[in-house]
DNA sequence: TCCCAATGTTTTAGGCTTATAATAACTCGG
DNA sequence: CCGAGTTATTATAAGCCTAAAACATTGGGA
């Protein structure tokens, strides 16, 4: 913890403080670590189960979901957990009707609402797709020790908050 | 916007390793982050500047690259380095073309190649987004001490390397 | 009862992204 | 010099995503 680091840069040409850089530089790996992984597991849904990764998550929310709620979300209850918005859902959820996986009705008590859940074919799916899936992530994440993925596990903890206090600071 | 917190569920304890369940909880906090940063970015970059993020990160490319390539990219060389593919960066440049920010001209020694270059404007366009950018960036790690960058830093490093080994692994 | 604000969903317009196919231009061996 | 293979780019089709507007239904007062 250099004087420098925090009293400010000397008045050099440079206007971005080291600081500054070393949070750049840690969100650009960030980026790159999380495309990458992402990307690789896009490409492995594709290849071996033919399916997109937005679809395996509403399968997956809907799985887990299927304790607290056994007849099903409706679409706002499912954007909201999968952090998308409603319009997008509506084509997604399309989509996998289409492909007999979940299936849509309308809530009897409020004729507005749909209640998705999945069908039998999707949990099935879902099923066959999860433990691939966890076995590429553990796959990508191998070169880590136990130790370190709980180091990152924290470290990561602490930037999801220090984002929700910067949320704060600017609403 | 996906890859919902869902998959930490184990619901078959016999099944999903302690390991595989650290490295899930940990796969699925990055990506919590990296959506989290990502998506303020980009709003931000919609509210003040009007854009998008890949016409920011396509503006900032060509600026780094100039010292190296002073009259600007291929397309081809372009989409290496966003790591994207033509076919997107065709559109991208169009609608930058079409705002005045980047100029597309044909390369005249390969009359296949196209040079894509920062115009006047969009060097001016960039360098105003570009502190903007980097406080966005540094008030969402304010809350991670500088030891603490530097062991994510390591760390992300790491977990780059091992996916690349993964990667080598599958080829 | 009837209106109207709130809520749930879809539509629309625009943009991003990929994989695959098509087009254009280059290079080089014969 | 000419055709085959290679390389650079664009076109196409499909899906994902958002914000904003439109539509549908509900529920609670006046």
């Amino acid at each position: 913890m250099t004087h420098s680091a925090v009293l400010g840069e000397a008045p050099n040409e440079t206007v971005t403080s080291n600081n500054e850089r070393s949070v750049l530089r840690a969100w650009l790996r960030m980026l790159a670590c999380t495309n990458i992984i992402e990307g690789r597991v896009r490409g492995a849904l594709r290849e071996h189960f033919n399916t997109t990764l937005p679809r395996f998550d509403l399968l997956a929310q809907l799985d887990a979901s299927s304790a607290d709620a056994p007849r099903g979300l409706t679409m706002s209850e499912l954007s909201r957990r999968l952090m998308v918005t409603n319009g997008n859902l509506t084509g997604l959820v399309d989509r996998l009707v289409r492909e007999g996986l979940v299936a849509r009705v309308v809530s009897p008590p409020d004729r507005r609402a749909q209640m998705v859940s999945l069908t039998t074919a999707g949990k099935s799916a879902l099923d066959a797709m999860t433990p691939a899936h966890a076995e590429w992530i553990t796959d990508m994440f191998e070169g880590l020790s136990d130790a370190e993925r709980g180091q990152l596990y924290r470290l990561l903890g602490k930037l999801k908050r220090s984002t929700q206090a910067a949320g704060e600071r600017i609403s």
